[in-house]
DNA sequence: AAACATTAGGAAACCGATTTCAAAAAAGAC
DNA sequence: GTCTTTTTTGAAATCGGTTTCCTAATGTTT
């Protein structure tokens, strides 16, 4: 392996210099510069990130966390749309990204240890923020940025889902909708938002609605389950799923009771994941723009890495309502 | 942060005897391990990670490359299933997992160097293998596997394509079924090996056969055209999709040209991923074992590492056959 | 009791960078 | 032509571990 050494042999001048020639410092000659990014340009000259890392105290390294309540993994796509945005972004700032994880480390301060072993300069979370693993990050030293996460602790990026929520209920209640079911994810900061939305709708409205009932987050079998219970019920004319994909279980469902989308039953999503423009006919939903998503985590967490941002207000991304063929007018 | 000079101070030890101490290493008295153990975990000791790489030219750490044909990202869920998998694996063998990525770096030589730059101890490949990047990825000093990789320059793991792929294709037969099209996927080791089992399941049978047409992985645009183009041409009663993701397109073309399926036309894929499970009919499938395939990759990996192992024949992994509903026999 | 083998622990070099500080060289001022 | 200022460069310390080699201490053999 060639190190700053032999390029400062080679080249005759001191490994110091060689240094910082390379990272473009002041105070290097140009004509200096020049002959030692030539001399290390022919040596083949690779630097070795974990020496840097050591002497500079940080790795140029992010870690991203997945730690949800219901899936420990990877497993979720629509965060994974979101991941691809973000290495994008932090790629372009020379950021390399680790996963990170409990390994076999038990006790609360598991995630923090990973990332002080690692000197991670910042984290990523996808997370149960009311777990004690990450509620442990989120107090430490360690820059962070939660995705759907809204508190004081770290800087959440979010949907704007109360205002799309409730744009999106009163279109449906125009459409002649008043009996709209809505099951909600698990109790979390965006199924709170989009409750307040749906409620508030209806009180706008001056209409009486309906039912919000707690179903689950990317789990297409409860939303089945429930949904083949709940309709027979409640008779909605429309109902809203928690996310695209669980609103497959739902409609699938619905077929199986014999009932048409959307001739019956109109039916709504959130998030506008690849699922969403697969199922027949296309779902309607809340399209959460993940390319702005993964930018603006990215962007915020090299901030506060970079510049010190310490502002944790929540950043609001402008969500889209996509009318599609599952919503039909009832008038 | 404390240092092992800093447990070394406080136990009256020296650094070096800390270090074997910490490490488990043969020449260190067990009540002065265990002092020493018990003064590291009262001051809180976090190993730095970059610094043990540093002098130990390894760092625990493993690449993953994703850098396929059509799309450079991650939102392939399949492979995220695999690589979720592989991650539980090695993670308890105390590595980590870096995500690989050309950066700013342009030339061949890209993805070797940023393996270097992080001294990465191997890499999992999920690539389009004929490219120059993983080429020279490949042919590096850099242990690595491949998934779906069938060649010499490094060990590749793969589901049993041909023989499931003639077992379900004989099967289909059976049922009564002789006009199968075979959507395939763009040319590859797997898409080969999969029309040669369609091949000879069909001379097996001593049957003629339909066609297999190139079509692409992960597209369900592309098949849903495809089918809609080619089912009036070629009246087939089962059609074979290349995945679960594109098959879902080609299900829907089927619906729109007034088709039921199984009842008109019976359908089938690979891999057996979520989406298989979300269409209405089920899928049927040859489910490829994620589970395995990623423990496979990961065991594999881990014993180049550590145990030098270079032999690079090709892993079978078995898949399995999931007959369900949307195959029915027209006997 | 002498000779030898084994074990425990320490000192120091090393991994490959970064960064500070001082010296040397060049440029500018008078 | 001397003195001051600025620019370049190099020497050396440092980051936090690992590992080799050596000495001292202890245990075993005869």
């Amino acid at each position: 392996m060639i190190t700053i050494y032999d390029i400062a042999e080679k080249s005759g001048f001191a490994a110091g210099t060689v240094s910082k020639a390379l990272n473009n410092y002041y105070g290097v000659n140009s004509e200096t510069k020049r002959k030692i990014l030539e001399v290390a340009r022919q040596m083949g000259y690779t630097p070795n990130a974990n020496a840097r890392a050591l002497k500079a105290r940080h790795s140029y390294n992010l870690g991203v966390l997945f730690y949800l309540r219901d899936s420990l993994d990877l497993t979720q796509h629509f965060f994974i749309e979101i991941l691809n945005e973000f290495k994008r972004v932090t790629e372009a700032h020379d950021y390399d990204i680790t996963m990170l994880s409990k390994g076999k480390d038990l006790g609360a301060e598991a995630f923090v240890k990973h990332c002080r072993i690692r000197q991670l300069d910042g984290v990523l979370i996808f997370g149960d923020y009311s777990s004690d693993l990450v509620q442990e990050l989120m107090r430490s030293e360690i820059p962070c940025v939660g995705f759907d996460y809204l508190g004081n602790l770290i800087p959440g990026v979010m949907s704007d889902n109360y205002e799309k929520t409730k744009q999106l209920v009163l279109k449906l209640i125009e459409m002649g909708h008043e009996r709209i079911l809505f099951l909600t994810g698990e109790d979390n900061f965006v199924t709170e938002e989009r409750k307040r939305g749906y409620a508030d709708a209806f009180r706008q409205a001056g209409k009486e609605r309906l039912a919000c009932v707690r179903a689950c987050y990317s789990n297409p079998d409860l939303c089945n389950e429930m949904t083949a219970k709940l309709y027979p019920e409640l008779r909605p004319t429309a109902i809203l799923f928690p996310d695209d994909f669980s609103a497959i279980g739902g409609m699938n469902a619905l077929r199986q009771l014999g009932l048409s989308v959307p001739d019956d039953v109109s039916v709504a999503s959130f998030d506008g994941s690849i699922f969403s423009q697969l199922t027949s006919p296309r779902l309607t939903c809340v399209y959460q723009d993940v390319k702005k998503i993964g930018t603006a985590l990215a962007e915020k967490l090299i901030r506060m890495i970079e510049e010190g941002d310490d502002n944790k207000d929540l950043i609001t991304v402008e969500a889209e309502i996509r009318m599609t063929e599952s919503c039909r007018s009832i008038r």
